[in-house]
RNA sequence: GGGGGGUUACCGAAGCGGUCAAACGGGACAGACUGUAAAUCUGUUGGCUCAGCCUUCGCAGGUUCGAAUCCUGCACCCCCCA
């Protein structure tokens, strides 16, 4: 039996622990059920959920049981931890819906076959809907004194704020501690997981199971996934990174992980991948004394894009890394560069436009929503940033015609560094 | 109720009769450098049929050869006295 916690000791994922003496051994000495709550409140998780799940991943490789919950009950409620702000609740439909895109993103990372250490999803709305409001005051509300509730962090922290608190978000924490006290009764769960905003909730569930049964449960947290400059892990300008390949394309998903900053890529590759500890320890001395490489990142990059996007979807990402990045695009099939540039608007227009004087390049600019007006795509061209097919074009008269062509019918256009756009001719 | 100040381009802020498409700063966008980074430097930043023309300075009128700049009315905002 691997030493998942001495593994998780090293990598720096350990943050706080309950019953730290009796822990490692536990954990040593049996297969065990450990859970960790996922938020249901879009289609699809985000990267921010990469961790705890590969927490969950680490324990089933080390011959735990994982189990993930995606609350469909504490997720209409919404969690005060970390909020500033109540949040708005979803519908059951929009949950039910959001619950099965989550279920498959969890298949990537969690073996649901496996037999006796077989993942399980549950969703608390199974169990919470069976309780109506008395009981669940007599039941588990009688446990909870209000005057701890009130030293929680979570809790206090609001309560001063300007935003205040609802009773119903003061609420959230006796479901989420319900949960716990839920999954040790039915599945033998004995300790959960969460980031460290999550403490206050976990030391709640295990308060209560010792109340209500006198059973003695465990909880581990792990460190917050943040930047060196305190911002959260995966948000672009442009919004969230998300696993879902609708959302965030591979390409996009690869690219994320390439430019990871210095500071962050050991972090990241510790949490975030299985790579040992040899490794590890490689790629941060080629931080250190090649940093143009960017080995780590890449390596970063290559592992969480196979786990999430599958061998498939790295390919992809990295052909079309070396197109973006790459010298003159020339000689390629439609069907290719339709592949590659499947996230790139497209303007589809007349063949014909590109006999005799061609089709002016302004106007190509414009039309494929790259420069707002002819203005702006004049001044683009003679700053040098506009390029056809990956080649600069200087001349502000230039206009495209047949021998432009990638492929059989498209051209590739692209304003600065990375802003592409593709024009289909038909 | 009385008195005073303001409203300028994406944001902040100059301009106070012509040389104003409007200084300056921020942001944004390009370029150089580089590691697809950071920092730095340079340029651009109303539209067009682009050596020219057209529309912008709270809104509507007016004075003037000529207004963002002066006058009148309206709207919103701020401050002071009651």
């Amino acid at each position: 039996m691997t030493d998942i916690f001495a593994d998780l000791m090293w990598r720096g994922l350990i943050h706080q622990t309950t019953a730290d003496d009796r822990l490692p051994e536990w954990l040593n000495t049996g297969s065990r059920t450990v859970y960790a709550g996922f938020d249901p409140t879009a289609d699809s998780l985000h990267v921010g959920s990469l961790l705890p799940l590969m927490m969950l991943r680490r324990f089933q490789k080390a011959g735990h049981r994982p189990i993930a919950i995606a609350g469909g009950a504490t997720g209409m409620i919404g969690d005060p931890s970390g909020k500033s702000a109540e949040r708005n609740l979803l519908s059951s439909d929009q949950l039910k819906a959001n619950l099965q895109g989550i279920e498959s993103q969890m298949r990537l990372m969690l073996d649901f076959e496996c037999g006796a250490t077989s993942a399980i999803l549950v969703d608390n709305n199974d169990w919470m809907s069976q309780f109506s409001y008395v009981e669940f005051l007599r039941d588990v509300g009688k446990n909870f004194p209000v005057n701890v509730m009130l030293g929680k962090d979570s809790v206090k922290s609001r309560l001063t704020s300007e935003a205040g608190l609802s009773y119903t978000e003061f609420s959230y924490m006796l479901l989420q501690a319900y949960d716990f006290v839920h999954l040790n009764r039915e599945y033998g769960c004995e300790l959960q997981i969460g980031g460290s905003d999550q403490w206050g909730n976990v030391t709640a569930g295990i308060d209560l199971a010792r109340r209500m049964h006198g059973a003695h449960l465990f909880g581990l947290t792990c460190p917050l996934l943040t930047k060196t400059d305190g911002s959260k892990m995966g948000k672009t300008e442009s919004g969230a990174i998300w696993l879902s390949s609708e959302k965030t394309s591979p390409y996009d998903f690869y690219q994320y992980w390439v430019n990871v900053a210095d500071e962050d890529a050991g972090k990241c590759l510790r949490f975030l991948t299985e790579l040992e500890l040899e490794e590890l320890q490689e790629l941060d001395q080629s931080r250190k004394e090649s940093p143009h490489l960017r080995q780590s990142q890449k390596r970063l990059a290559e592992s969480i894009t196979t786990m999430i996007h599958g061998d498939a979807g790295l390919a992809k990402a990295k052909q079309a890394t070396e197109i973006f990045f790459g010298a003159e695009i020339q000689a390629l099939s439609d069907a290719e560069l339709g592949q590659i540039f499947a996230d790139v608007p497209s303007n589809a227009m007349a063949f014909e436009v590109l006999s005799e004087n061609g089709y002016s390049l302004i106007d190509a600019l414009v039309v494929s929503g790259l420069c707002k007006s002819k203005g702006e795509a004049r001044r683009t061209i003679t700053e040098g940033g506009a390029y056809v097919n990956n080649r600069r074009v200087g001349e502000v008269e230039a206009a495209l015609k047949r021998e432009n062509l990638a492929s059989e019918s498209m051209i590739v256009l692209r304003r600065g560094k990375k802003k592409y756009a593709l024009l289909r001719f038909e």
